[in-house]
Order: C-alpha cells, then sequence, then structure tokens
DNA sequence: CGGTATCCATTGCGATACTG
DNA sequence: CAGTATCGCAATGGATACCG
C-alpha cells in the first residue's frame, strides 16, 4: 500500500492558517524578492532594477508583506536624501531553501513537464472529428 | 563569508520559465488538490465537498492546469451517468513531497510569524506621534 | 454527474502624479 | 531616494443557467 510516499501525509492538511501563511510568503513576488535578497542586502531601487517587471506598488505591498511576516528586515539609514536597506531576516532565511528546493525541483522537471504540456495539446487537438 | 546559507545560491534563479513553472502548480487550489488528491482518486464532485471554498470553475481551471502540466491523471468511465476519477500521477508525487515540506515548515514557524506580526502591527499603531 | 457558457462584482496591478 | 495616493483597466473568481 504505497498509495502515498510518506507515512504522515494525514497529518499534514492544507487547512485555512496554512494557506493564508503560503499565500503571504509565496505569492506572485515574495519568491523572487526572497532570493534576490537572500544574496545581500538591496535598496529600494536597486530591487527594482533587479525585477523590472514588478510595478512600484507591488513592490512595495510585496516588502511590507514580507516584513510583516519576519521574512526581512527594513533598515532606514537617514543620510540625505535617504536611504533604506533591505535584508533577509533569519525566518526568511529557512524559507528560502525551500525556495530553492522548489527551484531545483523546477530545474529536474521542466523537460518532463514539457512533454506533458505536448502530450495533453496534442490531444486536444486531435479530438475535434 | 556565510551570507547565504548554502553554496549553490548563485545557481538558482527565479528566472522567468521556472516562475511560470511554480505559477501554474503552486496557485491559489493545486496545492489543495494535489495535496487532497495524494491520497486516493477522487470523483469532481467529491473534491467539491472536500474543499467546499472553491469555486466549481476554479477548480476545473485548476484540474486542467495540473493535468496539462503532468501532475494529475484524469480517467472518465463511460457508466451512466459517466464518472470521472482524478488521480496524482507521479510527477505530481514528487511534487507533493515539496508541498509537505511547505507544510511542516508554516507549521513549525507559524508561532514565530504570529510574533512578527504582532510586532509589526504594534509598531505600525505606536509610531503616530 | 461533470462539466461549459455567461454575467457580473471584486480585486490586482501598472502608470502616473505627488510628497517628505 | 523611497515611498503614498489616485485612477483605470484587465484578469480572478463566484453565481447562475444550461448541456451531454
Amino acid at each position: 500500500m504505497k498509495e502515498t510516499s510518506h507515512p504522515d501525509a494525514a497529518l499534514l492538511q492544507v487547512d485555512a492558517p496554512h494557506r493564508e501563511l503560503l499565500d503571504q510568503v509565496l505569492d506572485k513576488w515574495s519568491l523572487q524578492v526572497l532570493d534576490v535578497l537572500c544574496g545581500h542586502p538591496r535598496r529600494f531601487n536597486e530591487l527594482r532594477r533587479e525585477i523590472p517587471v514588478v510595478g512600484q506598488k507591488s513592490l512595495t505591498a510585496t516588502l511590507r508583506r514580507l516584513e510583516r511576516n519576519g521574512m526581512i528586515e527594513r533598515h532606514v539609514i537617514s543620510t540625505r536624501p535617504l536611504a533604506v536597506e533591505y535584508r533577509v531576516a533569519p525566518l526568511g532565511d529557512t524559507l528560502n531553501e525551500l525556495i530553492d528546493a522548489l527551484l531545483r525541483w523546477t530545474t529536474a522537471n521542466m523537460p518532463e513537464v514539457a512533454r506533458a504540456r505536448a502530450r495533453f495539446d496534442d490531444d486536444d487537438e486531435n479530438e475535434d472529428e
């Protein structure tokens, strides 16, 4: 009976609290931001340059959310004009290991996913009589 | 120099292809569906009952996407009225291990996140002079 | 039963303009 | 520089109705 690949599957359910946290922390931009930030701290506009597709508003929102959840820290350097530095908090670092695991998974399985997509799309085309 | 907790951080970048795949596979409902399906196969309306908050339209979309990416398989049983069974594909099973890792992470760090939020929200209130 | 099609409210999100 | 505020559009996603 090896329907599930690991024994404690029943204990791990995706309930509301888990979902809410994962949503806050694995959302559209958080992965990128956290991953980029993990190398070394960045300033706000440095992040914008490194992730050009994200709008300023979304970036701000993402940073605030990550900060609120303890994933990153925001340091204001009161120079003129002022500077703000973002860096990963210890908690965010533990999460980043999981993100890297996800990245390794995508890298490893990208070809197989591509095959699955090709198969699916082909079957779809041929099924109109 | 231990800025990053693991050596290969530079090799793992969240680029467009990775993001696209993760978006398809870790989106709002996929986690739930995949996790539920991992126990044993389900019929369409069984899934609806087990995840009552998801709309029928979104569930269909999620199932199609997961199927297209090779995460699950769809089996039509041509009885009257017809039945459709969804089950995890091998590829989906490997992904599910990562999902469980994420769930373990949330479970383990939920308290610390809660503290971080309380701190953040408190600071926020007190900062209006 | 297992969907698809349509309608509609809500939200997400980028672009722009403005502030300390 | 590092945001906030406002606008407007496009995409989500639920509710409903209908089909094989």
